[in-house]
DNA sequence: GATGAATGAGTATTCATTCAT
DNA sequence: GATGAATGAATACTCATTCAT
């Protein structure tokens, strides 16, 4: 993320100017997102997009690192909250809510390019797992929940609303609500067995 | 769906070929499978390709069309299951199962090409508020929920999957449990009302 | 023209229905005119086109020389006509009148395919050639032109017309009678001379 | 013509060979002619030609632009010339001899793409119809003729002797000469009329 | 003999990436 | 450092020609 050393202020600018625009981009048009069209989006020329991201594949990555980072940091801070199925289900909520400006499908899409970003994607997943076994101590969500299935589900939401044209900006909630009322203990089925 | 009138032998053979190959593409490469991959796995030439599709767009309606002729037909079925309950159920593993080769996100994408996938989709959404509707009856789910969200919701176990590399075949059962286990009227919270 | 064995009777008809579409076709759309296309004006698949005429090539130069061929025998017919110069024009007419429907380019471009047709293409030059040189005798048009010259020039009426879009059916007879006066003794200067 | 800002120099340097390339092969190929060839002729990338026009019927639209342009300026021009009978078959030289690299042809298919080039061929045609006039008051042309009639005859020459493989590069003068005979007062017969 | 399904080379156009200015 | 012009591989689609039915 803090590159090798420090930019000159105009440089900074603009690569902070085109991440907005690449996140942007991307969550409008998936991966098809052309160069040019960030590059305009942001202000800046074409060719300083690969001066900063030597492909389209990095820039994609960076963007990632950045959701992931900020992610990984509010899971941290929720670790010490009063009430922990609270927190986890705030957490999925607030994972929710910033990745309607960006699909997290791109984790899937983003990997192999950056090592930094695979580091971030563990701290992630490590500070998710703590959220969820604190939930589960204090008997929030049933006991057969993985950190990987908060994870995985916290996705969820948005994807299903994608299909909705015209959809209200917060039906996503609708969905989070169902999702984590399946992570509740009350009326818990076993899950079947995976194999 | 059944041409106006019976194809030559080989002619079948082939759309039948390709409807097949062209589902596996899109379902590995979405939307950006390329009609000449498409061709090529099905082991026949470009221009027989837009022989039997006139473009890549009627070709992803047809691939589509088949997919939602199949569940709605499905659905129709389990409308007279005894256990109204394990027949939604048994709907949505189905849903989710066949969805396996191609995410249904295509009904996003799809429209306006052809009447008839248009009112396919009609029936589809009919027989699911059906299911549905019988479900809540008989106790089996909770009363706020609407065919739509079933529909909405049938697609996230396979969304969800995708993100692991390596998944074992069947962790969409896994998922599919969690949601469902979020429909049941058992410790159901009000869901957010949505603007 | 006449094939080496006489046809069956289907197969001579579809040559003649062929042909008639295929003059049609070319003379709407040019070289660009689709084999499809004109299996479908003579209601005859595509590839009894191909049975006919090998290549697209053959069939453009089987309909030229079907033009050419009737010309040259209008042209040895107006031989005996009373009045030389008359005969010309009325030849130069025909030409015109018949070439609305096919576009006379096609001289160019169907060379070297078919050895009868080079003869005819002579045959029908010796003919204009000598209703010229009547027509100079008979001090209907001026010495210095050739058959060549009304060859070439007997073209040009419809191609120029062929800018004037909806034109008037008849308007080639207005750049005709323009031409012809041209030709005429009157007023005639002497031709630059060429390299 | 003159684009809104300078180009660079390299980018000028290719807009000018681009255009010579284009009109050469619209020349040779008309409207067959394809880009990747165009593009080859000029030396350079497939991609330049679209940086530069983003269509192939945009391309075509500037070439024509270019011819139309140079002829409404020498018509213009010519409006001022001592001998009105003169100046009009210089212009008719002037245009069959700029017309040998592209057949006007493509006045007709260039249409609607092009504002200016719609004003410039009106331009074109008052500043000919112009040139007529004076040429028939001067006595130098018969009055029937019109502007447009002039034309649509300057376009013939060069069309004729498309017809005569490898003609001698000035056979065009010979046919501009019968033509411009056919224009003169005398021995002018009247013509059709035109329903 | 006739048909039309299959083929694949060819076309216009887009876009990530490179490089001269 | 920044720019945007140039590049060419890739893509959807067409059509003359071949060949199984």
């Amino acid at each position: 993320m803090t590159p090798d050393r420090p930019l000159r202020a105009d440089a900074a600018r603009n690569r902070y100017a085109l991440l907005k625009a690449a996140s942007e981009e991307f969550a409008a048009h998936g991966l098809d997102a052309s160069v040019a069209d960030i590059a305009r989006r942001a202000g800046i020329g074409k060719g300083t997009v690969f001066r900063h991201f030597p492909t389209k594949d990095v820039l994609l990555a960076a963007v990632v690192l950045d959701r992931i980072d900020g992610l990984a940091l509010l899971a941290r801070e929720l670790l010490t909250a009063p009430d922990p199925g609270a927190a986890l289900l705030e957490f999925m909520e607030a994972a929710a809510g910033r990745q309607r400006q960006l699909d997290l499908s791109f984790l899937r899409d983003a990997g192999g390019v950056n090592d930094l970003l695979d580091d971030t994607r563990s701290e992630l997943f490590t500070a998710i797992t703590a959220l969820v076994d604190r939930a589960k101590e204090a008997g929030a969500i049933r006991p057969d929940i993985t950190g990987m299935d908060v994870i995985l589900l916290m996705c969820a939401p948005n994807h299903v609303v994608s299909f909705v044209p015209d959809a209200p900006p917060d039906l996503w909630r609708r969905y989070l609500g169902i999702i984590f009322d399946g992570l509740r203990p009350e009326g818990a089925r076993p899950l079947p067995s995976v194999s």
